[in-house]
DNA sequence: CCTATTCCTACTAATTTAGTAGGAAATGAG
DNA sequence: CTCATTTCCTACTAAATTAGTAGGAATAGG
């Protein structure tokens, strides 16, 4: 699974309007690209992919910027991976119940399910506000409680 | 997640292969492409990856034909993935552990670790014996048993 | 020696990803 | 009522990845 640019800028941009929103605060997008890194322009189209999803509204002029039009409870990750990349998982750009197979290896299509569900398992359970602060839900800091999670694998 | 067309199609055929290997035989990759519908030279260089990741041997010649290089008990989905797409899980290219945020966003980190964590689970888990046999381990059986599993979401 | 099959190298076309460019529209401050 | 600021909108581009093609060399068995 490939985290794109794209996927992760926004979760960094939507984190940061998050942030701000506990100050009755709005933030530019300038402030978001400077601080991350992000490049401007490209900060602002992911900044629309936000807003046409309804998570986000952003404010023209002087005093303007960007907030949250949900509280920051109520947003989950998956929410933003869905408004920039579409589907949590897709299989040769279909659903995974849609990938059916021939013969003695139609079971196949069970793996992509359970990855499926296994993604929503993290995805769906943390919210904005979660990740602001530190309240990893249970079953989630179960899986980074062991060591090797944060190693990698061959 | 996108499962990619290459992944998919490995998938299929060296599960082909392992079904084959129960009656002591060999698959060509001209039965593979017919049965599921994979273009014959696209297919030989997918099993070409399988090959240098030492999960499956070819030979040549008349009685030719693929099959694998250890019991299908003991090839896991993850090493599939791993030898056609690489890393499970990468953010931007780099491995979860290295995308690091700074102030109060820094958090963002674990979603990443906590996602590779649950493709594990799933990936890691399950065998090519276990698909084929219609196994599934009850860790991932539970996740396939709730309804919800197959229905996609908004 | 002939046929079947994998194996190897190189190419191509389409799609996606990552980013740029330029300016119009709105908003609040002075 | 004008001006600086900021979002918003449309269009373009360059690089990388994905999906696939083409042609033939190497090898094994009958």
């Amino acid at each position: 699974m490939k985290i794109s640019a794209r996927v992760d800028y926004g979760l960094q941009a939507i984190l940061e309007i998050a942030a701000a929103e506990r100050d009755m605060q709005r933030v530019k997008a300038d402030e978001i690209s400077e601080k991350h890194g992000i490049p401007m322009k490209f900060l602002e189209s992911i900044l629309s992919d936000l807003k046409r999803a309804g998570l986000i509204e952003g404010h023209r002029g002087n005093a303007g910027g960007y907030n949250l039009r949900k509280p920051s409870e109520e947003i989950v990750i998956a929410d933003v991976v869905r408004a920039i990349d579409g589907p949590l998982a897709s299989v040769r750009g279909l659903a995974p119940e849609k990938a059916t197979y021939k013969g003695q290896i139609a079971g196949l299509t069970k793996v992509w399910i359970a990855t499926r569900v296994a993604l929503r398992e993290v995805l769906e359970e943390m919210s904005l506000a979660d990740i602001l602060n530190d309240e990893i839900p249970t079953s989630i800091a179960k899986k980074l409680s062991n060591k090797e999670a944060w190693r990698r694998r061959a």
